[in-house]
DNA sequence: TTTATTTACGTAAACGTTTACGTAAATCAG
DNA sequence: CTGATTTACGTAAACGTTTACGTAAATAAA
């Protein structure tokens, strides 16, 4: 079976390249009886249209851009799973790539991506020191929506979660049960999210009148340092509550008052930012700031797909969906 | 600024586009010079290639497919991590597409890829009743690997675990901590993989002299279906040992314990297949076998890039790697 | 009936590359 | 120094679509 294409279809139907290109996409000049034949035949033969030459002559890839810092990670994998349904809902098709946070590894993915490889661009960008980015060079290009972990000095179309009303609940909420010196454990602070995240947790120590301190405030690295960092924390510092800002940090946690033999909640209480599932089997089961990670991925497509097809979209529009705190054991009594 | 395209760039250096294209392409009938002239004012001038026309003209799209049933999930997502960094490392492109274990769609998305869209196909088949597959229809056109959950009926390149033998290991495990009723609940019972989890239990039961029931393995659904049943199953049955043989059913039978008040382990014993990275610190820690997703899906695009690469490739090779058995609390005395 | 419009299709150019083929100049063999 | 080969580039065709333009026949308007 050679590769069958629209000449060969055309040939076998004695009909122009044109009338079968039409009636294939259902133009309205083509009457109903050649199309019927036409589609009769395609599917007959197994014709599928080659993707390159259609989109080299339409200037249309009928394919998105995913870039997220890493695949497998739940925040992640469940966006990336509502913007799957919502291109597959369009037909359309869906690339993926991951920066491991590295900022010139962003920008080349950008970069090779403005010639028409895709149509628009899905991004939660890389927490890198805040190096020069190429989304300026997008815009003008493609349609570029920005989810979750947005860039701040761009206008564009961006979808977040309220991290600061978030991580202000999540400070009182440690608060409210008994918790008097509360330290922060800092990921992604390049990005609105993180920074937003900082501040809401300054400002409900200072509504509660707790002082900030600046050594309950740490960074954080790769998964070996951070057990090391968080039992350091601990055991110099003597917090009585910790609050994970990204829910890589969690487990840390978890493995570091085991180690230390802290027990949780009753010698420190802990509060993540984290989409897992298993939160809720956890030992103790772990109270959590879950973000709507499949709506996320579905908004953004959604209003990606509402610029594609030319409906009317806010042009800079910052839509903010709500994460929910779900209180388990772990900030119990 | 305008699109700039090789004709552009041709005009600028007063060179040829035939030029040009093989000085990019580092051909070597193009003198150093020149090649050097050419890729200076590429840069210069932003130029990135169209992928459509190369792939047009060349019939190489520098693209693969990964089908797997969901993303979000610890298993999928950690080997298409693996997938991305390979694909990362020979600079191609990934597309994501997810059957949700839908046969039919996945037969849509393979049928699609068949025109030049992709140069390979890595897949995780679904697993709805065995219907009809079109794998037949890809392997004259493209080459296609299976992962994990490799289709029985097709002589082609798979890269597995060694299901059978973690589930006999799984099994002796629970005897061997003292269980005598064993459960078994089932998932993906239609691939391979799934019928030798089945195989592997019921062998080490005769091996160590407990009679196969029939009322103890039992079928899953969807994920509110999956509480009651193993609630059932713990009801009138009273297994004193559960074997989830994929990590969705883990959780479920977590709940369902808690809700019946059964003490894990000392009146159920736990194990399930599971890439969870919190199964260290669930309540209690949950026993696994652990497979290795990230290597598995480097394996699979390892080989896949071999092939694309004209290397040799032992044809049909079907490609063991061991899961491993992480002994936890969920399965201790 | 004549003219204008619509319907249904064909012709051919174009999208931006890659590559087979051709060729002048430069280099080499003898 | 002549002929053969190599080097470095140009010309033009081709990849498989889509679409602007053209046109004959059918229909509608007058």
């Amino acid at each position: 079976m050679d590769k069958v294409n629209i000449k060969k279809l055309a040939a076998e139907l004695n009909l122009s390249a044109a009338t079968v290109s039409r009636a294939l996409r259902d133009s309205h000049e083509i009457g109903a009886a050649t199309k019927a034949r036409v589609m009769e035949m395609a599917r007959k033969m197994n014709y599928v249209a080659n993707p390159s030459a259609s989109n080299l002559r339409s200037h249309k890839s009928k394919t998105i851009a995913v870039i997220v810092p890493e695949i497998a990670n739940s925040f992640f994998s469940q966006a990336i799973n509502g913007i799957e349904e919502i291109a597959r809902a369009h037909n359309y098709h869906v690339l993926i790539y991951q920066t491991h946070e590295n900022v010139e590894t962003e920008n080349a993915f950008i970069r090779s991506l403005l010639s028409g490889r895709v149509d628009g661009i899905l991004i939660s960008i890389a927490s890198g020191a805040n190096g020069d980015r190429d989304f300026k060079d997008v815009l003008p290009v493609l349609p570029l929506i920005f989810f979750d972990r947005v860039y701040e000095d761009i206008e564009a179309i961006k979808i977040t979660t309220n991290d600061y009303q978030s991580s202000y609940t999540a400070t009182k909420h440690l608060i409210e049960n008994g918790c008097k010196k509360i330290a922060y454990l800092k990921g992604i602070d390049h990005t609105p999210a993180g920074k937003n995240r900082i501040a809401g947790y300054i400002e409900a120590l200072k509504d509660n009148d707790i002082l900030f301190e600046d050594g309950l405030m740490i960074n954080t690295g790769d998964e070996q340092e951070n057990l090391e960092l968080v039992k350091n924390l601990l055991i110099t510092q003597k917090p009585d509550g910790l609050i994970a800002s990204i829910e890589d940090l969690a487990l840390p946690c978890y493995y570091a008052c085991r180690e230390l033999g802290l027990k949780i909640p009753a010698d420190v209480k802990i509060i993540s930012f984290s989409n897992l599932k298993t939160a809720g089997i956890l030992n103790p089961s772990l109270t959590t700031i879950a973000q709507p990670a499949f709506e996320m991925g579905k908004t953004a497509a959604g209003i990606l797909f509402k610029i594609l097809n030319r409906k009317d979209v806010e042009p800079n529009q910052t839509l903010v969906l709500d994460s929910e705190l779900v209180v388990r054991e772990s900030t119990g009594q």
